[in-house]
RNA sequence: CGGUGAUUAGCGCAGCUUGGUAGCGCACUUGGUUUGGGUCCAAGGGGUCGCAAGUUCGAAUCUUGCAUCACCGACCA
């Protein structure tokens, strides 16, 4: 390619409305534009580079067995309804209507349209298991799309299903599939990490998450400092603290703390460690149809935070979880939310692990500006109901067993998860067994974020400069930059030969053939991060020599131009 | 969904307080100059100042409404 057929638009500004540095470059190294909220053309660089990505998913999925498909974006809602979907998934599915009034979405994720598909073209155990996938672009109506391409709207994602007579043999595709992520992302070069998580919206068993580490990640991960576990914060158990909780000590003593309402104002006025303290949250319950009802109080050590999955998995707590309102908050304490505590409540109380080994602890009365000190669970409260209701934090014990808890961000680039039969049964997909007896398959789901992973490399592998593109992604192998072409014929004509050549080898390379100044040129092939510059100027002709630029490790040497092609081999 | 802020040329911004029909840098066009790290000089082109209504002789500027974009939050107990 010759940069003056082709749409460099790189930019020398940084547009205002990027925040993350992974946005900035792919707009300034004209990767991508900006149409509407989370909504993203690609340009000629980044399509390559993204075109990349999804050769090297697609490569690792045919290699692992996974049969290629393409399915619908539109798809009818009558599908949604069958498998309860269409009320569970909420306004992030975009619905619409088709000319004659006939309800559609906008395909956030495709497990109804390929288990449809599925139920209708397999009838025997014989055929199984059956792994498909496609390269697709999905639509999920946000909240609040930003980063760029990194939570947009729409985006590119490889979703793969696969179907099984039984779990045994879901366990092992889910295993091959296991490693051909880990082998994908080994070849995208990135640093990465398979963790435990929740299964979310999709529902399902087992589940792992792929996640790129970046301090820009959305999404805390909890390691273990002295084993391989890893885990979604989401996901990740509090171990309970071990020993005997300690006898109380002190009387039950009622204190005034006007105005005193934060836990950290607590902990100051009465001169206590906030570990001392206690924090109770009213949260809409559950009855046992896991139908809304009544109001739950949970408690939590006052430094800990509420992990609100563990919470909802509960079957006392409303899904999603909904904190109580003002008007229910004086309906069940009798007081204003800044007093609560478990003593005396009449409503269920869910007491974090942590806050349960307490004894001698500062908590809320349920009284407008007063507290209680010297609190003790049995002489006190009773029979309490003990659940990990917390988010771990740096430090605690790994629930492996092995070492301590350490926090990293990461970026979820790849999901894969143990579906079970939730999608099957919903949609009556079977095949006849052995026995010749119809038996409900059992199902898998894996899905790539494509488009995520370009931005996730960004942010891996990028200097003050510009991109670093790993060689497997790079838009381009290789850069030639001929110094002042227009004035020198044996410039030109070096330049040329050495395009036509590379070309006719069929390696990616660009010419850049603008009649610009050294250091613009210079400017924009960093900026875009091709890995090679080869840079043709008189200063080295005589010797038939080149100079040879690393964007990498930017090692700057001389080669002859003979041996150029040996650099591809 | 709540909060905050923004919206003026392709991009980054000033002008608004104190109303008089718009400016800077980059980019772009033309000519010259320069040529191994974002040259320099000169001359140009480009804006219904997000949209609508109002106040006024007169609105980018004041008022009201709307839209879009972005950031923060959704842990206050």
């Amino acid at each position: 390619m010759r940069t003056s057929q082709y749409l460099l638009s790189t930019l020398k500004e940084t547009p205002a409305t990027a925040e993350v540095i992974s946005h900035q470059l792919m707009l300034r190294a004209g990767l991508v534009r900006n149409l509407a909220s989370g909504l993203y053309t690609w340009l000629p660089t980044g399509l390559r580079v993204l075109k990349k990505v999804e050769n090297i998913v697609r490569e690792e999925m045919q290699r692992a067995g996974a049969n290629e498909i393409l399915m619908p974006m539109v798809q009818p809602a009558d599908l949604w309804q069958e498998s309860g979907r269409w009320d569970d998934y909420g306004p992030e599915l975009l619905r619409l209507n088709d000319r004659h009034k006939r309800p559609f979405v906008l395909g956030p994720t495709h497990e109804e349209v390929v288990t449809k598909l599925v139920a209708n073209e397999l009838s025997s155990y014989k055929q199984l298991p059956l792994n498909v996938f496609q390269i697709q672009t999905k639509f999920r109506d946000e909240i609040r799309p930003r980063f760029g391409v990194m939570r947009g709207r729409e985006f590119l994602m490889k979703d793969a299903y696969s179907f099984h007579l039984n779990h045994e043999c879901l366990e092992k595709t889910y295993q091959i599939m296991f490693d051909a992520y880990c082998r994908i992302f080994e070849r995208l070069e990135l640093k990465f990490r398979p963790v435990i998580a929740d299964t979310g919206s999709i529902g399902g068993e087992q589940s792992h998450e792929f996640h790129v580490l970046a301090d820009s990640g959305e999404d805390d991960i909890a390691f273990s400092d002295s084993s391989d576990f890893a885990a979604n914060i989401e996901k990740a158990e509090a171990l309970a603290p071990t020993g005997e909780r300690a006898e109380p000590t002190q009387a039950l003593t009622k204190v005034a703390t006007p105005n005193v309402k934060s836990i950290v104002e607590v902990a100051t006025f009465l001169t206590v460690d906030i570990k001392q303290t206690v924090k109770t949250l009213l949260v809409v319950g559950a009855n046992s149809e896991g139908e809304p009802d009544g109001i739950v109080a949970l408690v939590l050590r006052g430094d800990h935070q509420l992990n609100e999955i563990k919470a909802e998995h509960l079957a006392q707590v409303a899904s999603p979880l909904t904190f109580a309102s003002d008007e229910q908050i004086q309906a069940a304490a009798h007081c204003n939310a800044g007093s609560i505590g478990p003593k005396g409540l009449t409503i269920d109380v869910i007491v974090d692990r942590s806050a349960a080994h307490l004894s001698d602890f500062v908590c809320g009365a349920n009284e407008d500006d007063h507290h209680f000190t010297g609190v003790n669970w049995q002489r006190d409260c009773g029979e309490i109901n003990v659940q990990d209701i917390r988010n771990v934090v740096a430090g605690d014990a790994s629930p492996c067993g092995q070492g301590h808890i350490e926090i990293k961000r990461g970026i979820e680039v790849g999901h894969i998860f143990q579906l079970g039969q939730k999608y099957a049964a919903a949609m009556n997909c079977a095949v006849l067994n052995e026995a010749g007896k119809n038996q409900t398959l059992t199902m898998g789901c894996y899905g790539i974020g494509v488009s995520r992973i370009v931005a996730a490399a960004i942010e891996q592998n990028h200097d003050q400069y510009g991109i670093k593109w790993p060689k497997a992604i790079a838009p381009f192998q290789v850069a030639i930059v001929p110094m002042n072409m227009a004035k020198s014929a044996r410039v030109k004509e070096t330049a040329e030969t050495l395009y036509e050549s590379l070309k006719q080898a069929g390696i990616e390379v660009l010419l850049d053939d603008r009649k610009e100044r050294p250091g613009v040129m210079f400017a924009d092939h960093e900026l875009i991060g091709t890995p090679l510059l080869l840079i043709v100027g008189e200063r080295n002709l005589d010797a038939q020599q080149l100079e040879l630029k690393n964007r990498i490790t930017g090692e700057k040497s001389l080669i002859a131009i003979d041996d150029v092609m040996t650099l591809f081999k």
